[in-house]
DNA sequence: ATGCCGATGTCCT
DNA sequence: GGACATCGGCATC
């Protein structure tokens, strides 16, 4: 699941509800290794009514609300009964600019529409309503990027916001592009 | 540039 | 009752 991360990076996460049409390219996201991972929701093979997606079937949307508030959206990874997702954490808008403007209330487009996990939910319109959809549908789908990536431009390093996890947060889980103005977290509000 | 705070669903103790 | 895969605003250095 660390190799599919790896590999979200630079695809184009789409949605297409109600005739609207939202697409932006991954630039940032996350690994959670499951049971074994004292970030994932799954660690110590916890299954409620929520992370039971992440026990299904691969390709499949877990979408779950944190703090009460964000909607983060997730790739469930792997086979049935093994819970490892990735969390798409930023992405880079590629189309439907406008919509997305609209729906986060911003008067104009700027790098926060899209930075974070919350943020580029309300901007793709992704909702826990979503959690459990297949990503091959028409309304939610990952698409290849037909430009290959420049060679060092992955960035690798320890996951946002996970310090409870212990040992666990120090875990190499994390990827995003260099130098893209839509990648959350430190060392990223700087460069303008 | 850094830090605190409030909002608040779901799950755990 | 508390913790949590967040964010933006406001206070303070």
């Amino acid at each position: 699941m660390v190799t599919i991360a790896r590999e979200l990076i630079g695809k184009v996460l789409v949605t297409h509800f109600s005739g609207s049409l939202t697409a932006g390219r991954i630039v940032e996201t996350e690994a959670y290794a499951g049971i074994t991972d004292r970030a994932s929701h799954a660690w110590n093979n916890r299954r409620t009514a929520r992370t039971e997606v992440m026990f299904g079937p691969p390709g499949h949307a877990y979408v779950y609300l944190c703090y009460g508030i964000h909607h983060l959206f997730n790739v469930v990874t792997s086979r049935a009964e093994i819970p490892h997702a990735v969390l798409i954490r930023a992405i880079e808008p590629v189309a439907g600019i406008a919509q997305m403007v609209q729906r986060t209330r911003k008067t104009a487009e700027d790098p926060s529409l899209t930075r974070g996990p919350g943020n580029l939910s309300v901007a793709m319109g992704i909702k826990t309503l979503h959690s459990g959809q297949s990503l091959l549908s028409a309304g939610l789908f990952i698409a290849r990027e037909k430009k290959r990536l420049p060679a060092g431009e992955i960035m690798v390093g320890p996951r946002i916001g996970v310090d409870y996890a212990g040992a666990d947060a120090q875990l190499p889980y994390r990827f995003y592009l260099r130098n893209n103005a839509y990648v959350s977290g430190v060392n990223t509000t700087r460069q303008k």
